[in-house]
RNA sequence: GGGGCGUUAGCUCAGUUGGGAGAGCAUCGGCUUUGCAAGCCGGGGGUCACCGGUUCGAUCCCGGUACGCUCCA
């Protein structure tokens, strides 16, 4: 059988038993943040099982997309090495909610297996829970299994639990027995299931939900017992095709060979095989995960994507190929998938732009990787010894003072020494990866030369052993052992994505180790570090009732206020938000009503705010979700509270808030509309946000939008909203609707009837048509206006777009009104040649500008030409100097008085003087001073830096800058001014400080 | 949510006791040439991400914001 037809053949199996066949929810689930990835079949049932949620069925079987990274059922690095654990996989299961229970389910699962699949029975083994005697007894009575291969296991085999708290129950597992130990693996005597030995292998999983456990740790008896069962796609494979393992199912085999031909590296089982299976598994999950709208990204989920895709990356670095690889692979995966999935074919594009993206990106990380590697290590580490520099020290040491008469005349014998010498020291630094600390060497040259002159006379090899063991002591001529430390592997993995293993492997080929205990000492600190940042408060779920009877009734398409009753409420501390006016501090209120007009945050629509009201009570709605099927609202209470809560309350809708949030909504589909009939069907919903001042609309489409391209989605949409087009909301079924072409987008939970809103005439022409559950204008004119207010890029593969729609889009356009008046204004301009006007402007600017320099240069030419002439001579150390300085008005920029400096310098030299220069000039807030120094003076220790200090300093200020040019200055100006302007006394302190140096 | 790193010319990046903003490539002009990513000379191009603080003076130090990379939760 084909992997497909096993897949069908569960399914049809379980249909014949009255199961409704349930489609795979998405992978990526989007109205649950405790999960990061659905990573079981009962994922989309969880409600259910909570009591908090009801199907129309009570039988179901489904195949269900799951993805596990990490956990208990899953670490990543085994994911290669293990034939059978995947970070993707097809979990097939058949529910029983609140109706069939243990018999059936062993029944049928043995007569698939035996009848259908036709698997050996007498290599089928059950297990079962301590305590469960019933499923036990069950097996014995309902299938022909041998009753000598039912095994009893406890808690950590046989007992499902959800969480710490919730819903549970034994389960029963069905092993079969492949006659050996998995590759790698001991044999065990008188084995079975459940062992290390992997010589058993878990095929299915039959979990009876019966228990609740609470957060004491007691478990209580659910109303209703259900069934919950799994068993892996890709094992089934395994054992019906009679492979190794799962890779060389017809699920693995055409993705590997793809592997193997493109690498030109054979997949075989007995050499090279892991890198192909790691690869080939991480396609299936990064291409699904992409498929149902996850995105690469670093934080949460989209972390963990990048993270798979970094490390299917690294196994195509070990196949030896450069380049992005894995978004090749995609084609076949469609190829093998995408019949049943046709997610996988309608995005495929999609998918490979965004896997191609992300390695490129995951490459380029690497290179800065090395860099910084390279900079860190190779450097102070060089390990490769500098033979020219030995030489250089033997000369200078033993080898000048014993033998040679000059450097590099050796007579044969010291040759030869010299030669062992080297060969000697590098087999020392080989042996214990020593390091030679060339500048320690230097500075100790002396001494050394003069021992090795009193105790040697002629250098051989023990001696010169000798030398080095008493200088690797005495001089630590040797720095320590030579490793990459644990903080600098960690800080190259931290901070610039390097993984450890690539950093241990770089380190081996340059013959230095990596201290990887000190690399995991660092991450537990770091760890440490996020943990206590992260503080996480759960909610608690009890509520109080405080009347019977339906409740959560959502009537907000229709009314804005609803006159109903409190069903539930309960109090707790709202640590994370401020609370609105005056009530009792951070208690706020979870409340659920029989009816309600608040729309609950969902479908990237914001919730609604509003009031509830009744018997002395006001809530201040601030927050509506959606749990189970509970609408709850998040509420602060008004004023003094009474003591009892309210039974008849009016719920009523922040309607100015609503009002701003529905044209957004329905310009959001007509949006899309517009966006797939510009640039195609490609064009799908990866997200977005509605609400009161803007919307965010998110698509996949590969490349920017041209300005074309924005304005004429725009324009379209404009153009609808103008046509006035009704905006009509009907029911129907699902499958209905995806035959009328209705969009259904990611993560959406569509029931039997789904809600389609239309735009349009009505008739098979409809300009927009969605699955939503959200609020909408009744027609689109009342949208008014629609602005594109940014196009960026989200990640690869996908755009993001922000809109403005209705009172928000007017408000925009009052404010771009404003700021174009104000333009107008200040360049004194009409409007129609504003544009004409500023460019002529800018271009007259800058002429100036120019101009303005030139100016400068030929007025700083005359005055310095004048300066030099004032010149004052002056002694430093005995020999005389020139000494330029002046104030000047001719100057207020910094820029102008550094080329006064330079100025001085030139003409200084013209005449052939040594001197130096100092300007003064007023600046816009302190007094600055420049000063210069000639070459020749510089090096009869004259330094501009502590020159201009100097006088600063007199000043009231401070400078300093390079011996031939600095800067200084003051606040006080008058008195810097002042002083610089009095030649005679100016002249007299510069004397002083000169004799000062 | 908590760390680390980054943001300097169109691109890739240098720039330490805080003191005049740089290189290579690209571009433009000139010369030499007609051969491989050619050679030589010269020019233009910068609010050093943004805001605030310290200072006589900030690309540099401190605080904040935005964006990007990265690790953890």
């Amino acid at each position: 059988m084909t992997s497909a037809e096993i897949r069908q053949a569960f399914i049809d199996f379980f249909q014949s038993k009255q199961h409704t066949v349930v489609p795979s929810s998405p992978v990526i689930p989007q109205d649950d943040p405790t999960l990061l990835f659905i990573n079981a079949g009962m994922n989309q049932f969880k409600d259910v099982f909570l009591g908090t949620g009801t199907r129309p069925y009570s039988r179901a079987v489904d195949s269900q997309k799951c993805i596990r990274v990490s956990g208990k059922h899953n670490d990543l690095e085994e994911v290669g090495p293990s034939p059978n654990h995947h970070t993707f996989f097809e979990m097939l299961g058949n529910w029983s909610f609140g109706d069939y229970y243990k018999a059936e389910a062993i029944r049928w699962a043995w007569e698939l297996m035996t009848e259908v699949f036709k698997l050996p029975a007498d290599k089928l083994y059950a297990t079962v829970f301590t305590d469960d005697d019933e499923a036990h007894r069950l097996w014995e009575s309902e299938t022909s299994i041998d009753p000598s291969h039912i095994s009893r296991h406890g808690h950590k085999d046989n007992f499902w639990e959800m969480g710490e708290v919730g819903p549970c129950g034994p389960c029963t597992e069905i092993h079969l027995d492949l006659g050996k130990p998995a590759p790698g693996k001991a044999a065990i005597e008188n084995d079975g299931p459940n062992t290390e030995s992997g010589r058993f292998l878990e095929l299915w999983n039959l979990v009876f939900i019966q228990y609740f456990r609470d957060k004491t740790g007691k478990l209580s008896d659910l109303p209703a017992t259900h069934v919950d069962t799994g068993a892996g796609l890709e094992r089934f494979a395994r054992v019906i095709q009679g492979v190794e393992s799962n890779y060389e199912t017809d699920l693995f085999a055409p993705i590997i060979n793809e592997i193997a031909e493109q690498s030109g590296v054979a997949y075989e089982l007995n050499g090279i095989h892991i890198p192909h299976r790691v690869i080939a598994d991480h396609v299936r999950s990064l291409s699904f995960a992409i498929a149902d709208g996850g995105l690469m990204g670093n934080e949460g989920r989209g972390y963990v994507l990048r993270r798979i895709l970094r490390r299917a990356s690294r196994f195509v670095r070990e196949l030896g190929v450069d380049g992005p690889f894995v978004h090749k692979l995609v084609p076949v995966l469609v190829e093998v998938m995408g019949d049943h999935y046709t997610e996988l074919r309608d995005r495929q594009q999609h998918i490979e732009t965004v896997i191609r993206a992300e390695e490129e990106s995951f490459l380029r990380t690497l290179d800065r990787g090395i860099t910084e590697f390279g900079s860190s290590f190779n450097q102070s580490f060089s390990t490769t010894i500098d033979r020219s520099r030995i030489k250089e020290w033997a000369d200078k040491t033993f080898l000048l003072g014993l033998g040679a008469s000059k450097p590099g005349e050796y007579d044969s014998t010291t040759n030869q020494v010299l030669n062992n010498f080297m060969n000697i020291l590098q087999q020392i630094l080989g042996d214990s990866k020593l390091q030679i600390d060339y500048s320690y060497l230097d500075k100790e040259l002396p001494s050394i030369n003069n021992e090795w002159k009193k105790r040697y006379s002629r250098p051989n090899q023990a001696n010169i052993r000798e030398l080095l063991d008493e200088l690797s002591s005495k001089f630590q001529l040797f720095k320590k052992k030579v490793e990459i430390s644990g903080h600098d592997a960690f800080k190259l993995y931290d901070t610039y994505g390097f993984p450890l293993d690539l950093t241990e492997q770089m380190a081996r080929e340059r013959g230095i180790e990596v201290d990887v205990e000190g690399f995991h000492r660092e991450m537990e600190i770091a760890k440490e570090r996020s943990r206590a940042g992260a503080k996480f408060v759960m909610g608690e779920t009890n509520f109080e009732t405080v009347s019977e009877g339906e409740h959560s009734e959502f009537t907000g398409y229709t009314s804005l206020e609803e006159s109903t009753e409190l069903r539930m409420i309960r109090s707790f501390e709202e640590e994370n938000r401020e609370p609105w006016g005056e009530g009792p501090g951070h208690t706020a209120y979870a409340l659920v009503l029989a009816k309600t007009p608040f729309y609950a945050e969902s479908g990237g629509q914001v919730c609604d705010y509003g009031t509830i009201i009744g018997d002395g009570w006001e809530f201040w709605v601030y927050d509506v979700r959606n749990e189970g099927d509970r609408r709850v609202h998040y509420a602060w209470a008004m004023g003094n509270v009474p003591d009892t809560y309210p039974v008849k309350v009016i719920a009523k809708l922040d309607m100015q808030r609503r009002r701003r949030i529905l044209p957004h909504h329905t310009t959001t589909h007509l949006l899309q509309a517009a966006l797939q009939q510009i640039l195609g069907d490609h064009v799908t919903q990866a997200g977005s946000a509605v609400g009161p001042d803007k919307m965010t609309f998110d698509f996949t489409h590969f490349e920017k939008l041209s300005d074309e391209q924005v304005a004429e989605a725009e324009a379209i949409v404009n153009r609808v909203i103008r046509e006035d087009l009704p905006v009509r909301a009907s029911s129907m079924s699902l499958d209905d609707a995806k035959a009328k072409g209705a969009m259904a987008l990611f993560g959406e939970k569509y029931g039997d009837q789904v809600r389609v809103i239309t735009v349009g005439d009505g008739s098979d022409n409809n300009f927009s048509m969605e699955l939503c559950g959200g609020t909408h204008l009744a027609r689109t004119g009342e949208a008014g206006l629609f602005r594109i207010e940014s196009e960026t890029g989200l990640s690869a593969g996908v755009r993001r777009v922000e809109c403005t729609a209705g009172a928000a889009a007017y408000e925009n356009m009052l404010k771009d009104r404003e700021t174009l008046e104000d333009v107008k204004r200040s360049i004194g301009s009409g409007g129609s040649d504003l544009a004409e006007k500023i460019t002529k402007t800018l271009l007259r600017q800058r002429e100036m500008q120019k101009e303005i320099v030139r100016l400068q240069q030929a007025a700083l030419k005359g005055s310095v030409d004048m300066l030099a002439d004032w010149g004052v001579e002056l002694e430093f150390k005995g020999e005389p100097v020139l000494g330029v300085f002046a104030h000047t008005d001719a100057i207020s920029d910094k820029n102008g008085l550094q080329q006064v400096g330079d100025k001085i310098i030139e003409r200084l030299a013209k005449v052939d003087r040594e001197g130096f220069g100092i300007v003064g000039a007023t600046m816009e807030k302190t007094y600055m001073f420049v000063a210069v120094v000639t070459p020749g003076l510089i090096k009869r220790g004259l330094k501009a830096g502590q020159l201009v200090g100097a006088v600063a300093k007199r000043a009231g200020g401070g400078g300093g800058g390079k011996p031939d040019f600095a800067t200084a200055g003051s606040k006080n100006m008058d008195v810097a001014k002042g002083l610089i302007s009095d030649r005679e006394q100016f002249s007299q302190l510069l004397g002083e400080i000169l004799s000062g140096f």
